[in-house]
DNA sequence: GAAATTTATGTAATCGATTGCACTAAATTA
DNA sequence: TAATTTAGTGCAATCGATTACATAAATTTC
């Protein structure tokens, strides 16, 4: 039960413990013969190397912290198992913590991890972060940061994101393919820049086909299923109300969706829909809810590897990379009209 | 950028670093005066305690492992917030891991968690896991192990799980009081109990209300999505279908309910169905699905109070807590005939 | 006022692994 | 053969905090 330590070989093998310690790290100035001897006592023994102490003497913990808004949402969910599989192999894990895109929670957790002596952390800020103390308390410590998905403009700080701008972009011209005309938009929130460029990707597709932009078409959200209700709602009183919704978010989509069934509008027939992100219940849904996918996994990966890369360099260039992956138009029953006749 | 250790602290105030140390912990033989100024001076010089160093000599590192199938199941990620809201007072953090229901995983999983020396792993057993392996070596270690929702019968392990038995009960009862009286079951993998439980309660339900128990009526699935849709399928084609399904999860269920959409056949008018957890996406389907509540942030909660009580007490005597909740029935729309009407 | 307590602080070992430097013995070179 | 190199190993410091034990100073007791 108690821990078999390097001392306990060195003890029963008569050598002295750095001579273990080289031995069981394959140091090359140990001979053979010693190595593997060492090397089997220690297996036979069932040594285990005590992490916490090659942690407090590299300064190391090989855990790195991720910070998300909602681990449950299949999102970020996809990007924490890219992240864990692509650092798993190099000996790392992870702890992960979620703000509930809340800003208080967001600089607590973020204490939490400094406090656990984290390598590195990854996050996605919240929604109402406006304050970067906390963040600047990261990099202050030199601790490698890497921002997924919704990220603050800070020099320095690698970000790894998708093109929103051009998902957005691709999604309202499927809409105008489809045959709609006055597209209204479900905006985020603009603290966030993924909300910002979706909400571009919009206007740029509309203003490229010649479409006019109606200000009581664009309707602030907060990603919750009842603000998509409340945003249709809104919508389908105006005198002219429009033929297809682009939501910058999946959940807003679906609230829009259960109100007009509710109403008795059909979708897409009436008027079609599109979310963003590809959460899962979007294949679920009656109509399924065309989306757009933000390759989660491949943003996960590609954070890890410029995490990877930033501790290699051995001296801390604050080298800043940007990554921008581009995301994968999802077409379902919810805009595919041309499918169903 | 350098950290500040107690050293530093000692040499700016002429006394050593025992004195440092006591002082910052209150200990009451430091007197008033040196206390104070310690503490001031920790202060100014933005002192942090070194959790490494302070794990490494108390052999605690203050952090524990959750093991679950799939942290994106809003089920098993509200046991996660339970837990970390329970524990985050008493100063652990939590690394969360997945088995994504592989037996293999899990083993690879628990090493990693003993690798980084948690005081303490609460854990989901995965659907395939027959061997004990892994979890005896976890106990050999003399680390806390709590099994929520899904256990595993070892001596001496606590466990904190929900009346499976009770909750199919009440689901069954519920259906039979819609008027059904051809009631079949989604068995799930009976290697683990919660199934077996899911399963004895519907037979019992089914008993008490002389409902005959028709072995055709009970499918098994593996509560993914096309596992309802295949299973529902089958039944449709028996030459007597059933007028009710009680599924075992809700994955399962809403595969059923999507396959009867498309034949035509209307929920709950033709056919009642019930699923199990409670997902989230149980409210957004068409039409809203009736379920059964884990209490999950409860069950996360309560599991993080029988660690702590575990760890306190001092002399490692197995004491075993076996701590049963009460599940709670959501009736919606896909089994409420009643209120149709 | 000497002895016995109490109070406050220091010394040094400890947790377990790593590593620069020193050292011995063997091997190579001249 | 003497001098030099090299291979293999040990010694001891280090990472930062804690704590049993020792000790000095202050206080109380009789």
């Amino acid at each position: 039960m108690s821990k078999v330590t390097i001392y306990d070989i060195s003890k029963k093998l008569n050598i002295s413990a750095a001579t273990v310690s080289r031995a069981l790290n394959n140091n090359p100035k140990i001979s053979l013969k010693t190595r593997e001897l060492v090397m089997k006592t220690a297996e036979e023994m069932n040594y285990e190397q005590n992490t916490l102490a090659l942690a407090l003497k590299s300064g190391k913990s090989n855990t790195v912290g991720i910070l998300v808004p909602y681990m449950n949402r299949s999102f970020f969910s996809s990007v924490i198992r890219g992240i864990e599989e692509e650092l798993y192999p190099h000996g790392y894990h992870v702890i992960i913590c979620q703000t509930r895109d809340d800003a208080k929670s967001e600089v607590q957790n973020i204490n939490t991890l400094l406090n656990a002596q984290v390598d590195g952390i990854f996050m996605s800020v919240s929604k109402n972060t406006k304050d970067t103390g906390h963040i600047d308390r990261v990099l202050q410590k030199g601790i490698p940061l890497v921002f997924f998905d919704r990220k603050k403009n800070i020099p320095g700080v690698s970000s790894v994101t998708i093109d929103d701008f051009n998902g957005a972009y691709m999604s309202v011209e499927h809409l105008i393919k489809q045959g709609c005309k006055r597209i209204a938009h479900f905006l985020g929130d603009i603290n966030l820049e993924i909300y910002k460029d979706r909400y571009n990707g919009y206007l740029r597709a509309m203003t490229d086909y010649n479409l006019p932009i109606d200000k009581n078409y664009i309707i602030r959200t907060n990603s919750k299923v009842e603000s998509g209700t409340a945003a249709v709602k809104k919508l389908m009183q105006l005198p002219s109300p429009p033929d297809a919704i682009f939501s910058s978010s999946d959940f807003t989509a679906l609230g829009a969706v259960q109100e007009l069934k509710k109403t008795g509008i059909r979708v897409p027939d009436d008027i079609c829909i599109s979310g963003f992100s590809n959460e899962s219940f979007t294949q679920y849904t009656e109509p399924t809810m065309t989306t757009v996918d933000q390759t989660p996994i491949k943003m996960g990966k590609m954070s890890a590897r410029v995490f990877l890369e930033q501790i290699d360099e051995e001296i801390s260039v604050t080298i800043e990379k940007k990554v921008v992956l581009s995301p994968q138009l999802v077409i379902r029953d919810s805009s595919d009209r041309l499918k169903k006749k």
